[in-house]
DNA sequence: TTCGGCATGTAACGGGTTACATGATTGA
DNA sequence: TCAATCATGTAACCCGTTACATGCCGAA
């Protein structure tokens, strides 16, 4: 049983079969909204997941000094894929230095703190215009309201992280309006 | 100079001097709530924070077999984890499982879609409750109000969780409209 | 001609999780 | 008496990041 990496290259080979360097791009964007990989980790995991069946390659005419892999999931990748989706998941610990950060912010002058509080704001208004673009770029098509294609699911994790964009910026404008508060 | 963990460590012994096993455990709430470590990583680290002349302990009386250590931070400590708080940032990746495999929801049927969705969002509104649960335990302490006091930012971290797992409950509840909508 | 993009891989390192190891005290 | 809590540490393993290594093609 792959990794939560196999499972996320699984999930991006689903929708269209890749080469390794065109998964390591597409791990950056849009899957790397919430889930990043490099290419030092792509090669290997696809090689693993050739080995358990998952998933299948042909050789295309490429640029590279080695040959080109264009991978595709095999019957039991995609089974594997479902299986995974819907399986039971552990609640996950959740990591933000940002929030690490705020947490320790009362050892710091206020105006100082507002400063971190600007620029963390400014990190989640780009993330925010980033969803919108890319839920603007899909606002056209009628897949995306079929619950079977792709662009349904990609409209709804866009639609998430949208509501916890503003969500965030909400807060940081709380946060600035009580560091700021004449006292 | 020290890595996140060694700052988040003297972020706890910046609020009360604790020993090691107390530091483990209040890595699993509140602060737990964005970063976590076990007291395998905890040990090591605050010995390392003590080479650097960060930390300092004494010993007291405790019930384990070996030495129980207090430690607190140095005033070079306390000057490292302020020089941290507010030091740049790089954008921080987002690593989020839930979110990853909704994002291919898409392979399933709907109703098995839904379930998921029902799980993710139990998970989110059982951490909400713990949030509005430590903000009560807040709500009558006068610091909370203090711009230099461990209360006030404990307050405004929790805040923002409160926020953003409200933000996720409606998007749960418009995946859930989506997916049931009859077709 | 030089830089960036295509294209594949390996290796070293660091941090986090899980398991190993020990042992006293307190409460059910 | 048995389990949980206090209390400290080490070791093995997995995963992710960064750096190493190679080399062609097209555009500026």
């Amino acid at each position: 049983m792959p990794s939560d990496l196999g499972h996320a290259l699984l999930g991006l080979l689903a929708r269209r079969p890749s080469t390794g360097y065109e998964l390591a791009r597409r791990m950056q964007r849009p899957v790397g909204f919430f889930w990043t990989a490099g290419h030092s980790q792509v090669y290997p995991e696809l090689a693993r997941l050739e080995d358990d069946g998952l998933v299948e390659h042909d050789e295309v005419p490429g640029r590279g000094p080695l040959p080109t892999k264009r991978y595709r999931p095999t019957a039991a990748g995609l089974d594997a894929l479902r299986t995974w989706v819907v399986a039971d998941l552990a609640p996950q610990p959740v990591r933000d230095l940002e929030v690490l950060r705020l947490w320790s912010l009362w050892v710091v002058e206020p105006e100082a703190a507002a400063g971190l509080v600007e620029r963390v704001r400014a990190g989640h208004a780009e993330r925010l215009a980033a969803y919108e673009a890319d839920l603007a770029s899909l606002a056209g098509d009628p897949a995306a309201l079929e619950p079977d294609s792709p662009a349904f699911a990609s409209r709804l994790t866009l639609e998430g992280g949208r509501l916890t964009r503003r969500a965030a910026l909400e807060w940081c404008d709380l946060m600035l309006a009580e560091l700021r508060r004449p006292r």
